[in-house]
DNA sequence: CTTTAATGTACACATTGTAGATATTCAAAG
DNA sequence: CTTTGAATATCTACAATGTGTACATTAAAG
């Protein structure tokens, strides 16, 4: 075979968001990101369950951050994207560019 | 405000085939486009399903052919993509560049 | 009349999307 | 020592989207 099941469209945002910021991903940043990006407010909420599902997948993988935090707050919990993910990153952007090629004139450039 | 609620991973699909192939666009060949340029393949049921939602959100807009079609079968419903679909269409666009701004050099081209 | 092909519609159910409430942990203030 | 506040995470519930299967409609071909 070759893709499994296609990732939501969220779902790519937070494998993105992940990818962005590379070292050091954890909730906050993720959500952080992809506010500032795209300009769309997330909540907390939606950025857990979707760093959760996602690892489910195997798409991401994850690790509790010390044990003893320099900081006040709970333990961060950092996330990375597997290679799965890239996979699914990558087959999402395909098919969308295949989707879209030729359509620039139509709806205008940029 | 500006981007009301975000179109999904599928229905950006069924979007941009509506709009590929422009006048003709019904369930069959919508279908037909989409497994052609993605490769994946996909049932009836989601087409149809997913064009009466995006109709039902004002982001296509629909009417049936000839009464009395030439060929047998049921008359078929054409579609096009309203002002609303092309605007949803860039933003998710959009969303998605922006979230991928960089990310090639580590993702390998193409 | 029965079969076949082309379509669409109805339904059911799984997966994703999203928000809100609640819990955990540590530091600093009293 | 107790309280309060900040930073995080987890839990829970429900809405929206994704997807397949079965059923219905219509007309041409046998």
């Amino acid at each position: 075979m070759g893709g499994q099941a296609p990732v939501g469209e969220f779902e790519q945002l937070v494998l993105l968001a992940v990818m962005q910021i590379g070292d050091g991903a954890y909730g906050v940043p993720v959500r952080r990101e992809i506010e500032r990006r795209t300009g769309r407010d997330v909540s907390r909420g939606a950025v857990y369950t979707t760093l959760d599902r996602l690892e489910g997948k195997g798409l991401l993988g994850s690790w509790l951050g010390e044990p003893t935090p320099e900081r006040s707050g709970k333990a961060k919990r950092f996330y990375r994207v597997e290679r799965a993910g890239i996979k699914a990153l990558k087959e999402s952007r395909t098919a969308l560019r295949s989707m879209w090629t030729g359509l620039e004139p139509v709806l205008g450039e940029l």
